[in-house]
DNA sequence: CCACTTTTTTACCAAATGGTAAAACCACGA
DNA sequence: TCGTGGTTTTACCATTTGGTAAAAAAGTGG
């Protein structure tokens, strides 16, 4: 019955064990979210994290088991602003409390934002199945819930799962194409400006 | 004065030779699209071009080479529909008629999109500059219309920059998270429903 | 201090990958 | 038909990369 208590046999992970394998993945998600699953390289990773490619090696199974631990311990996060959406709020303020806190994301985690880009980008080789199984019934909730405050009147009529496109699409963007916007914007407070106008464009799409 | 005739000396192209860069090209663009630069391998794009490595790496100095030279190709069409944004057109038309050219290049030229996000994605590494010697000034100036239309009364004030972005990010978004679209939306006709969304978004955010 | 387990390092390897040299092939005008 | 120049193939490399074996080192409880 005894396991060969293994790194990856769960029983109990010691103190230097849970310090090593967050220094992993800090690491990793500095170079995944920076180069892709593909373009990253296990040196860079054990570089970033100050440990030895074998070193690494003895805590997770492979590349891509590193790469499968960060995409699913961030998913529940990703997902939480979504979840704060209260039923019974006022639903206006709700949608933009939720616009909001996504974009604050973006500035807070972009990396977080690039690391997801990249395999939605790639085809979601890896996740494919966490998104039917654990954001596909949150957005048709989430939908439900926008058309249903629509219909009652609370809101202008709108298409809730394009209406949550738009907004991850919107607050993503400040983070994705950061290149893009650091060339484009000299100096200006993108962030500052961003919340600005998405307050706007979203209060106009849906106040009565 | 007289160069070698290397393909990449620029004198006159070959029927051969055009017929020859043109598939390493759309091979290489289904390629780079689905696993980014440094994803891609020049086998898989000779694989796809039908021809081989050796040969392929006759036509193109090399894998960069390759990549620089669709990504230039690419930049103009890319931004051709906001070029024919018409100054002297009904502004809100104009804009609305902008947001659809550009979700039409979403549904039509996936792969091209794909191909832009990776690049800015990791950094822009190969059309920094172009994007500060080409892209800065187009919006600089499209901005700047914009801005003149709402100064003059004829759209709700909003900010040209911003907007911008936010018809980047909710038209390319269709072509960049096309596997997670496919995976929330069972068999819907995505693309038809965005139009009428985005319609709706952008009128009410600029009608007055 | 000692045995025993966990962690880290050293020394490798096989496969993949971008790229090259040079021979072979082919098209076509004189 | 023959030569000439553009094109394609064959046979290679050197490097990088993900991964492993096994020894050395560091903890750790008694």
């Amino acid at each position: 019955m005894e396991d060969g208590m293994t790194p990856e046999g769960g029983a109990k992970p010691s103190r230097i064990q849970l310090r090593n394998r967050k220094r992993i993945l800090d690491a990793a998600l500095d170079v995944f979210s920076m180069h892709g699953f593909r373009g990253a390289t296990l040196d860079q990773i054990a570089e970033a994290s100050g440990l030895s490619k074998p070193n690494i090696l003895y805590y997770f199974a492979g590349k891509e088991d590193i790469h499968v631990t960060l995409l699913n311990g961030l998913m529940d996060t990703w997902l939480d602003p979504m979840r704060e959406i209260d039923p019974g709020g006022e639903p206006l303020e709700e949608i933009l409390r939720y616009v909001h806190r996504k974009l604050e994301m973006s500035r807070a985690f972009p990396r977080e934002s690039r690391l997801f880009a990249n395999e939605i980008l790639q085809g979601a080789p890896m996740i494919g199945a966490g998104l039917v199984s654990d954001l596909k019934p949150l957005v048709d909730e989430t939908a439900a819930l926008i058309e249903s405050w629509a219909a009652a009147g609370r809101l202008k009529s709108v298409d809730g799962r394009h209406l949550i496109f738009s907004i991850w699409a919107t607050t993503q963007h400040y983070a994705d194409f950061d290149a893009q916007l650091q060339a484009l914007m000299d100096g200006r407070d993108v962030h500052g400006e961003a919340s600005v106008f998405l307050d706007a464009l979203y209060r106009r799409t849906l106040a009565v």
